[in-house]
RNA sequence: UACCCGGUGGUGUAAUUGGCAACACAACUGGUUUUGGUCCAGUCAUUCGAGGUUCGAGUCCUCGCCGGGUAGCCA
């Protein structure tokens, strides 16, 4: 769309340049081509948003493509929950292709390149391979079978796709360099047999295209012009290229590569989710603690956040990782907009307004987001016994404390402001068991008649009517910033934090109870939660924590805290 | 070091292609605020190192140093 404006990366900047030398007509098709053997995580967001969104910026086209060649891992589970995942983060594909619905071309290309000599079927095990291929600073020796004929190898071929051969006994393999200081095209394996059951082709075939034979060609048939992949596809690219070259196609697609996201805290390997899913550490793929898309849907991340972070993090060749906090800033800055406030006590102390009439319940007005003027304002009962947070009283105030202590005022949002008089505490344990307080009549609506500063402002419930609700806490799964790397001797379990997941209850205010299940809300001066699409039953909210508000008090004492010792 | 890729603040990404190193996050300082939230202002890098070309180098050249990838019939 935006052909004038500056590229936002280099993939953008080359694909500029290629528009204007004339390339491909100045046609742009990418495509999204996911292995359907798992669920879409953040990391694949990155390559969605990437590819989705050149596309729509060059008014291009892009597919998405299930590379479906090992049907061994491969389900149509995955390949649903994939659409799914795409589709919430807010994007459409042009067309719904497979990898497997080009078998019929790819044996065919494959009969074309033996008919060439460029390919020949082998005996060997794949232990032999291995052993053929050399090492990384030594050649590999040619198989025995490399220098079969044309008709012998065509022969065989056809005998392998025609199921007279067990698995694993032959393979049909590229006919390159042996030599070669690329390994990757030292004979690679085009074809495996391989019975299995594939989720759309059933029983068709027994032999399956390797990636690096059906993914060029897969793209090829579909006309993309820029096929994007991650860095550990680099060494591929002169065999990506060699296929292209030996079908003999003009024009075709070409490879660039680009660094897949990292981010810090959490895992990204399929290999590591997989781990904890089957051992039991985490609920499900949809675990709101993990990384997975369905599992940040629920966790009540926005597609639009999802979507900003990817434009902040840019896209390089450099392996990287990015701090979480980068992720948690966009989901923050997203809800701040959007998420009505709301007021929930999480470790009640009670307070007293001694000085507030016993049965009178006055109705105080609360903006529902300060962010939104669209948004109005609510009705709240304000009554002479309250619930406050714990955290906010203190026997003995640190320096710069604004909140409840001995003596001091504060003010209840939206509410009155009240000063401490009496401290009730247990006679043997000494914990603080109930304040009791007085207010000021003339502090309604913010205001202080006689001018005075109240600094500090500190949230409640009505302690006749509040409701108590479940909430999950969540934070970061892991202790370590790189819990990918596990270091040796210890195992990926060893790295998990203990308190991930932690179950507790919130006094709510009133309104808190009709919260149907995905609404999303700010308690104020806490964080920002959401009902919980699993847990939640109509009229009987259960909230989860999306991601705290920042806490620039809670840094400060740290600190004093820290330079203390 | 067999080949390939990369190196710009604490973390990421930019830099009109050789012309004042910018933006975001983090951190810190101050201001505003009925959320210690939000918002606003300020502080925080002479670009891995050494040479060279040039009026001028993050960008070009040479030599180093460091990091990552590749030896699946996974993708």
């Amino acid at each position: 769309m935006q052909e004038q404006g500056k590229p936002d990366n280099f993939i953008e900047k080359n694909i500029i340049e290629d528009i204007s030398s004339g390339l491909n007509k100045g046609r742009v098709q990418v495509r999204f081509p996911p292995q359907p053997n798992g669920y879409l995580h953040i990391g694949h967001a990155k390559a969605i948003c990437l590819n989705f969104g050149l596309a729509s910026r060059f008014e291009g086209h892009c597919n998405l493509r299930f590379d479906d060649t090992n049907p061994l891992r491969e389900k149509q589970e995955y390949v649903d929950s994939i659409q799914e995942d795409i589709r919430w983060l807010g994007f459409e594909w042009d067309q719904l292709c497979f990898a497997s619905d080009y078998f019929d071309q790819f044996h065919d290309w494959a009969v074309q390149l033996i008919g060439q000599g460029d390919a020949y079927v082998c005996d060997l095990t794949a232990e032999e391979v291995r052993e053929y291929r050399g090492g990384l600073k030594e050649p590999g020796r040619d198989s025995p079978h490399r220098d079969r004929t044309i008709e012998e190898n065509l022969r065989l071929f056809a005998l392998m796709k025609g199921g007279e051969f067990p698995d694993g006994s032959k393979t049909l393999r590229a006919r390159i360099d042996m030599a070669s200081p690329h390994i990757i095209m030292r004979d690679p394996v085009m074809y495996r047999i391989l019975r299995s059951t594939h989720h759309r082709t059933g029983d068709d075939w027994c032999i399956y295209p390797t990636y690096d034979w059906a993914h060029g060609q897969g793209d090829a048939i579909e006309g993309v012009t820029h096929s994007l992949c991650s860095l550990e596809f680099t060494n591929h690219r002169p065999l990506y290229e060699w296929f292209l070259d030996k079908i003999g196609l003009e024009d075709g697609p070409r490879q660039t590569e680009f660094a897949r996201l990292a981010l810090s805290y959490t895992v990204m390997s399929k290999r590591s989710l997989r781990t904890l899913i089957e051992d039991g550490h985490v609920e499900g793929w949809d675990d709101p603690r993990l990384p997975t898309l369905s599992g940040m849907r629920r966790r009540g991340y926005t597609p639009e956040s999802i979507r900003s972070f990817m434009n902040g993090i840019g896209v390089a060749k450099f392996n990287s990782t990015i701090e979480y906090s980068v992720l948690e800033n966009s989901i923050r800055d997203h809800l701040n907009k959007i998420a009505p406030r709301r007021m929930a006590v999480f470790n009640p102390l009670k307070l007293v307004i001694e000085n507030f009439p016993e049965d009178l319940q006055e109705m105080v007005e609360a903006v529902n987001n300060p962010e939104d003027s669209e948004s109005g304002t609510r009705q709240l009962p304000f009554e002479r016994e309250l619930w406050v947070d714990r955290d906010d009283f203190r026997l003995e105030p640190p320096r710069k404390w604004r909140r409840l202590a001995p003596g001091a005022e504060v003010r209840l949002r939206y509410g009155y402001c009240v000063t401490v008089q009496d401290v009730i505490q247990n006679s043997e344990t000494g914990e603080v068991e109930e304040l009791r307080c007085v207010y000021d009549p003339e502090t309604a609506r913010g205001q202080t008649p006689d001018g005075r500063k109240v600094r500090g402002i500190i949230h409640w419930v009505p302690a006749s009517c509040c409701i108590e609700l479940p909430v999950r806490l969540y934070s970061p799964l892991f202790v370590v910033p790189d819990p990918d790397h596990v270091p040796e001797g210890k195992q990926l379990a060893d790295l998990l934090a203990p308190g991930s997941l932690e179950e507790t209850t919130a006094l709510c205010e009133p309104s808190l109870q009709e919260a149907n299940p995905g609404d999303r809300f700010q308690l104020e001066r806490v964080g920002y939660f959401i009902a919980d699409q699993h847990l939640s039953c109509p009229g009987a909210p259960h909230f989860a924590r999306i991601v705290p508000l920042r806490d620039s008090w809670a840094k400060q004492e740290k600190r004093q805290a820290d330079s203390r010792s």
